[in-house]
DNA sequence: CTGAAAGCGCTAACAC
DNA sequence: GTGTTAGCGCTTTCAG
């Protein structure tokens, strides 16, 4: 291994030198500098990262907190959000917490033992006072969560109004019989989305079913189930707000095999607008997040608060989504192309 | 920041002993263990992970090296090597190379600076002798890709056996000219597909037409194009090979909207056995990789790399993919359920 | 069984 | 402009 003792010793000069030419210091003559760049290239010196970080207390690494990698939504996210911090020299570690408050404590101590220099938080399995004491080690911030308690910065959307808008497009549609279907993982966020879903039933004067609640369906898989469930009413709902798109296609490739119509026998509205929705038949009507925006200023928020070092302080930077209608919703000729 | 010193200044004795205490060491009497252990508790210590970096010479962390996060195929097998390295108490970092020769190689960087102690490769953008030279500060290994020059573990599926298991099945169902679809990123891997389809058209006394091959299709958008592409020509393929179950999704989606009947007038195979297999109508045929399996050979292979300190090793593990038969490819009545 | 001391590779006062 | 030196927090000889 070569270290900056060596580049030293081949230039003819001080470490502090050769210190001064890596981190583009001032005060540093044109031909030393030349003369350190030179004995760098022929040894091929790479500065060791942990002898940096301790010397800096700085890692250059931000942990992701994510519930799965695999569901699209999440990977989406971190696709931007590596994107937005490689930008900024900085590398991303995923973390999947698998929805269990352990693994996400487990991962919060990265902060507490320095490796990380903050953590983005895209889901919270424990309580905000459980988390709140790792913020003496460094920034946390929440990125599609939001949560009233938390002292700290939290980008998100309109969860509220992205519930609202979807039901009452079902309702304009002429349904009144309308099943919620929505994971409770992301906590707040499932319960925004509740709210904004029953606000649009109350306008209409439509009651809101708790047997036509599903609370716990999170995948493709789950979305089958959903079905059945509905199958199996006597009185059916002719329309289903989900939480994914996926749960989404879930339903509708299960209420095709039996034989259903989409939207004419169930309309269907999914969540995220991920590239399913467009390959379906039907394509899914869905809510459309500026994902891209989120994850940009979720990255520039932390690295404030990195370099501030003002950890606990509560920021709200909400986003707006729009409702994207699509067939699985509005019978195929009258879709405006 | 509590140090190993408070924790020894505390409990009244060397740093050495608490160290020993933190690293399991023998030879440290019960009394004064539990002394160290109180002690570390009631000051919330945790070992500082870049001096232990910088002190073992290892970081407890392995980049994982992938093109893109949001290809399903490659969010899999992320969430299964994450989970497969966190058993062992390995972090992973993703690096996405957007299949970028400049980006590979700044990851490749890792080794040199120290940042990770081994690095997976699940697609090479650079050619083999390029990223040899890194072996020399920690270990690589290919995941989901082959090269004939690497001289270091592979782990992979035989590609070769899958083209062709998959262009039989085509030809068994009495297809004669059948088209070649699969992106060129992960370029052996595509290799050896195309070398089986040849080989199975060639069995057949089928001629393989270059004008059928298309070679840089990777998402369900470039499905679409294929379509176009394929409606245009004169005398069309009746069956279509593909390298991803979103470029299937894609053909079928566009297909269908333009009013082709699957599989009657197009048979799609697909590749990797996603959900969307499941959810699409009709449901693809396609081909399953035990990918869990190559995960955990994969970080199995690497640990033992970090351990022993013999990178420069060609080694081969070869895993067997199989054919998955849905409605893509075989008139809904004849599927056997 | 326990501790003193050296040093991993780097940077930043502080002197000159 | 440049060099000397003192650590960052940890582990590991080596000596007792």
């Amino acid at each position: 291994m070569t270290t900056i003792e060596d580049v030293a010793r081949l230039a003819g000069l001080s470490r502090t030198t050769v210190s001064r030419v890596i981190n583009n210091h001032p005060y540093v003559s044109k031909g030393k500098k030349k003369q350190v760049l030179d004995a760098m290239d022929k040894l091929g010196y790479v500065p060791n990262s942990a002898a940096r970080s301790l010397r800096n207390q700085r890692t250059g690494v931000i942990a992701v907190l994510i519930p799965r990698v695999m569901n699209p939504f999440f990977s989406q996210l971190i696709e931007i959000l590596e994107t937005a911090a490689s930008e900024k020299d900085y590398q991303l570690i995923i973390c999947q917490t698998q929805y269990s408050k352990k693994k996400e404590l487990a991962y919060l101590n990265l902060l507490k033992t320095r490796q990380v220099d903050g953590v983005i938080l895209t889901s919270m399995a424990n309580e905000w006072k459980t988390i709140a004491p790792f913020l003496e080690y460094g920034p946390i911030i929440l990125c599609n969560e939001y949560d009233e308690q938390a002292s700290v910065p939290m980008v998100f959307i309109d969860q509220f109004e992205a519930g609202y808008s979807a039901t009452k497009h079902l309702i304009e549609q002429g349904h009144e019989r309308i099943a919620y279907c929505c994971g409770k993982y992301t906590s707040n966020v499932a319960d925004a989305r509740e709210e904004g879903f029953k606000k649009a039933l109350a306008e209409a004067n439509l009651p809101f079913l708790e047997e036509y609640a599903f609370r716990s369906a999170f995948q493709s898989a789950d979305g089958k189930q959903v079905f059945y469930d509905i199958q199996e009413m006597i009185e059916k709902p002719t329309a289903i707000f989900t939480g994914s798109d996926e749960l989404a296609a879930g339903i509708i490739s299960e209420a095709k095999k039996k034989g259903w119509r989409i939207p004419e026998d169930l309309a269907v509205v999914g969540f995220d607008n991920q590239m399913i929705t467009e390959l379906m038949d039907p394509m899914i009507t869905t809510i459309h997040q500026p994902l891209e925006e989120m994850g940009s200023k979720a990255i520039a928020v932390i690295l404030e608060k990195i370099h501030t070092k003002n950890y606990s302080h509560k920021e709200i930077h909400q986003f707006y989504m729009n409702l994207i209608v699509r067939e699985s919703t509005v019978a195929r000729k009258l879709v405006s192309l």
